[in-house]
DNA sequence: GATGAATGAGGATTCATTCAT
DNA sequence: AATGAATGAATCCTCATTCAT
């Protein structure tokens, strides 16, 4: 988990051991964070509530982080790293432009949806939190994050052989409005998986739902 | 409070005076809130900015209504109230299943996205204000809100033809999804107006993207 | 006291009776800050500190000030207008310069030593505020007062007729200096009254200490 | 700890290598100190700040001194010894009394002012801190360090031959006052040096600016 | 219906200080 | 000697809410 900030300002290159412990503070303060905003959106998040969640206290979290908003400005942007991660491996494997799109899907789902247990909810954030639930210095940083995130399905969607007249950017606008759609009305007891809603959601995006088409 | 507002027609043929006053001040303080929360969100809209609109006092709220909470939900509900009613006005047009939903997209990405000038922005409030962000206490009032909303797109998507295996379910939260996501990236003066859009993602979701299929 | 509260935005032309409670709180709010300033200067006064001597709670204060800050300047500023007031109408009696001098340099440090029991300490808030003790953003308003309260020596001092060669600046800069050093060593309890070291400063800078000077 | 730089002569011809960077940093650290003290003020001055100056952390402080309070006082010490040093060398040259009262107070003002490039401004922390500023447990000890340093010129003055009924106590009070009050509007590019204006102030103080007493 | 004033709980943030390493 | 990390108390300030008038 730690391992894999990524981009982060994280310290590199330490001894290991004892230093290592610190380390690892950083890291489970963002997964707390992540956690807590993930339940309770950004403006009913207190610092005590994080801290509390990280077992430390409020004052503390402030040698790591400058300020609440910058505290989940890291939080959304190790969101936007890990979707993203898991986009580009979805994408990578072989298969036309339509079946990697369907395991784009599925593995952004996937995240949205925390379906990894141990994992800390930071894509689930994308979702709870809205951009003008904070500070108006970081509107401009959280749409380049946001940004950065949709430009992968901004590439999968011109890989796509359309019929004539489509329109790909709506098409795009479409795909992500359901898809961060789903949280609000997925149940992890419920019939589909992920993997399954991410088919049907292609395939009818695809195919389409006029039964004329089908005969004609 | 609220029923005096609900699902009925606005009430007609008052006793002028003094009661009529009452009326209008209470209207003009849900307009208000509409205008206020629509702006800034739940959390960081104070009592204070929406009497500011008003032109009363923050103490004066509290004769209206009891509680912040209590006024969104007010909001909230005159935004569902409208919505509804536009929709209906919508559906009552004759055409086919297909056109006529077509047509409460196009409604409802009028109201959504405040096209009407004069109106305050009651439905976009869905889109700013998330269900965490309010009292517990309300929640469950929230989601039968937006349940009653969503239950005319239940009725117009049974009323589709639809080809074998398709999943009515999901087409509706496929549809409310792309819907709400709308007013996040719509931009007033760009290319597209509602019913351009609308027309769009309908036949999108139609007659679906693989030109494959055109040509069997 | 409230009525004599001068410069400040106070309210006017009121009903008496019941009205008139707020405006008293709002002169007991500013001499209670001026008396815990007075006693702890800016930085270890604590708004808490200010509510308790003024019987209200740290939040109420907040009605009537938007920070601590410009409460400090409010008291500030009503120290200036006290002692300018006081000093002109020592300046008004007739009398030579010398003379007016030396009744407004004791004029002065009544003031500044707060000799008048009822009388909330606001010129002694000069002496204990120095500018760098309070947020930037207000440092040039602190200074505009200074020196409005400094002209008045100026013109006092420019009635003066001096010997050939005289710094009339220095003078001025060198009065003030003793003067307000005056609050850091006065014991109520001394030989001296204001009007004692008023005399004895005056006479001094007039006639010279030399001895030689008087058998030329 | 303090001691350590007191009343004695620098401490020289130390053992070279690990002792002597001790006491260089210890040196250090008292001249960052100084510098923010000077500039900021003790309360606006946080321990951060000074280890930043210092090019340490906060925590290292520690290891010198046990607390702000202390840390300030051996800064408020070592300004005492300082300019008490350049006072005794200025009055040891010879002159009559007034010669070398002028003569000391223009060492004092050089140091008040920080005119010498290299030093540290420990003198004008006189002027910038005020007692009250910091922990009551403080008080005592700071104000027997102003003593000290004003006894210097208790003395001086009691060498003064001055006209009958002149007091003394007062003529030295007023001295300080006035030049403590210098560095408040001392502007290093205005046209007067500070030895001219020690002449000036001494020169007004032993003639007096009366004309009438110039022609008999 | 409305308001001015007050309240008190809670929030983010700062900071001197501590301490294991 | 020095530091990174943490602490907890204190600070300023905000805000929903109350209530006498």
């Amino acid at each position: 988990m730690t391992a894999a900030r990524g981009g982060l300002p994280a310290p590199r290159g330490r001894i290991p051991g004892v230093r290592e412990r610190a380390h690892n503070r950083h890291g489970l303060l963002l997964d707390s964070a992540a956690r807590v905003f993930r339940r309770k959106g950004y403006a009913l998040t207190s610092m005590r509530d994080i801290a509390a969640e990280a077992g430390m206290t409020a004052g503390s979290i402030y040698y790591h982080y400058p300020s609440k908003g910058e505290l989940l400005l890291a939080v959304y942007a190790e969101g936007v790293r890990r979707v993203g991660e898991a986009c580009d491996t979805a994408a990578a494997w072989p298969g036309d432009a339509w079946t990697r799109l369907e395991r784009v899907v599925a593995a952004h789902l996937d995240k949205l949806l925390g379906m990894q247990p141990g994992d800390a909810p930071f894509a689930g954030v994308f979702v709870q939190v809205q951009p003008h639930d904070f500070p108006p210095e970081h509107h401009e940083a959280l749409i380049a994050l946001r940004n950065s995130y949709e430009a992968k399905f901004r590439t999968l969607i011109d890989a796509l052989p359309l019929s004539r007249g489509s329109d790909r950017r709506l098409l795009r606008l479409q795909l992500i409005g359901a898809l961060n759609h789903v949280p609000l009305w997925y149940r992890a007891d419920g019939p589909k998986t992920p993997a399954a809603i991410a088919r049907i959601i292609t395939r009818q995006l695809r195919r389409g739902l006029d039964p004329d088409r089908t005969e004609p």
